[in-house]
DNA sequence: CTGAAAGCGCTAACAA
DNA sequence: TTGTTAGCGCTTTCAG
């Protein structure tokens, strides 16, 4: 029924190794004896088993991805950087979602390492020892895809949260806010608990402002959420009169709910956002937002892995993308 | 180095066989052996191989999923619904971006049957002849998600878009309209070229509407393309006071281009899209958009996958699963 | 430049 | 209930 290297080499009068050679490209083939075997490939149709290949020479080029839920914008951006430069080295993607669920993370690795891939991107807003120990006794190279973890040992690719987090606040700042609310996902992820969170923090104190707990606000990182912190926010005393908003959606559901409410953007309520998908423009006024280059942090994480597993010599395991503030409309 | 079957089996002193029973849960091992088995395992911290297994077994627990590009919304939702369903049956998902390209849909075809993957879920814009003939005789089953193939052979899971544009145009007219735009994304693109289109001429023509050709723009379905295509629209000597829109990113530029040129949705131009992704309410006015159930579909076709691979009986190979159109505020 | 042969780690009859 | 033994299809020394 399907045909083997073994039918190959028969019809050809030559034997599997050769087959083998040609198949993989190894120079040490006559280019009479090449020209055979491809053209008895050709006929016979014969396709390469790459299992049977992968388990004979212990690669298969397949790396694992795990990423929270794919059909979540940040994270396709992120998924399509990897599978461009995948595709480049010929690298194909075993692609899974882990709900940002530890328990799922660590059995997601395992399967991934039954699977024997070559290698392992990995995407996670909270990377627990626990994850961190797998990694790290991890037999395949694995490297961080937008996440943050403090440990030297671990390869990753990112841009500098705190930094732009505290330009960002800085801008507001320096248009004469005083009264700047700091709105965000979950706290538990550490982009926004420890970086962002904490830029605000610093850089508030820094200018003699103090921090007030009631504009803090940290929900699902929704747009729903957005609407609705809006609500909570518009009730206070003295409402703030600006925001530094932790993600797109989140933020265009703050300027949908302050226009809701009568109040305009950036008139009443200034926004300044961080990610700089393609929705910070699909909105009117269209969002100020940091630039969080999803996309080539996904194609950076995947290059520094093929180094990995081709054994290169790698000068920094841990890459800091640039990053700037893409000024548009809602802020001044 | 890493452990196998045998290293257990020498440990547990039973042979290969009985091991490979424990690990594949097959009931004929006596308890006690079992135990014992299993607390070896755990000791060595053995993992099976996968490759081994499905070098040996001809089953590789992998599904292959080819998708026009995963950074789009439209296709991270359906790629979800495939990978949950997938994770639920215990397959693993190869993903894959073709770029609606035929030679790289072609090519990665083979590269999946070479990885032995157990089935196939494809999504294409626009199934053409060659893959129709690679789809026919591919050795492993294969179901078209949300991609359109008149053929009896080939399973899908689809809409019935023909008539939900119907129902999106017909709806235009009982709100008085005479004047109703088509706008949508390249017109190759069978759903949009065969069903939306000619979905769209037969309402209107069904109603005595003339066809003005002028009114049917085509362009590449993105948020820009909205806003430039009104643009030419309101050039137009009678402007259109109705939009049947593609895409839910479409109509939003479309939106926003009317918005822009002082006009007002639904008061000057009323819209109805086609997609009803989240971004449908995360503008204003809020979109009526024709449900296109994205995730559903991608689910349901992977369900069928998975019937296709345990040779169960299937009664239908074309699911069409139900639309409704929800009514928002760009519509009156 | 080419071939022979020994595995890779596991499953699946077939025996016992 | 358990063990023995062929392979699965390919790569990779090692000879020649």
């Amino acid at each position: 029924m399907t045909v083997t290297i073994y039918d190959v080499a028969r019809e050809a009068n030559v034997s599997m190794a050769t087959v083998s050679r040609v198949v993989n490209g190894n120079q040490n083939v006559k280019p009479a004896t090449r020209k055979k075997v491809l053209e008895v490939i050709e006929r016979l149709e014969y396709r390469p088993n790459a299992v049977a290949r992968g388990l004979a020479s212990k690669k298969t080029t397949s790396v694992g991805v795990i990423i929270p839920d794919i059909s979540n914008n940040l994270n396709a951006e992120l998924a399509r950087g990897i599978e461009d430069i995948a595709t480049m080295y010929r690298y194909n993607i075993i692609l899974a979602n882990s709900d940002q669920n530890e328990e799922k993370e660590l059995s997601l690795l395992d399967t991934m390492l039954g699977k024997q891939v070559d290698g392992i991107v990995m995407m996670s807003e909270e990377v627990t020892d626990s994850i961190q120990r797998a990694i790290e006794t991890c037999p395949v190279p694995i490297v961080l895809a937008g996440s943050i973890c403090e440990t030297e040992e671990i390869a990753s690719v990112n841009i500098d949260y705190y930094t732009a987090a505290k330009e960002a606040v800085q801008l507001l700042i320096s248009n004469g806010h005083s009264r700047i609310a700091f709105v965000s996902g979950p706290l538990q992820y550490t982009v926004n608990g420890q970086h962002k969170l904490t830029a605000y923090k610093d850089t508030l104190a820094q200018a003699n402002i103090e921090i007030n707990e009631a504009l803090i606000v940290a929900g699902d990182g929704s747009y729903d959420d957005g609407l609705e912190t809006w609500a909570t926010l518009a009730a206070l005393d003295v409402p703030p009169t600006a925001i530094f908003v932790g993600n797109d959606e989140l933020a265009i559901g703050l300027v949908h709910g302050i226009q809701d409410s009568g109040k305009t953007v950036p008139g009443d309520v200034e926004i300044i956002s961080f990610e700089n998908s393609k929705l910070a423009r699909m909105v009117r006024p269209q969002l100020t937002s940091v630039v969080l280059p999803l996309y080539d942090i996904g194609a950076v994480a995947m290059r520094l892995l093929t180094k990995f597993m081709n054994k290169e010599e790698i000068d920094e395991k841990h890459v800091i993308l640039p990053h700037r503030v893409e000024q548009r409309d809602s802020s001044k």
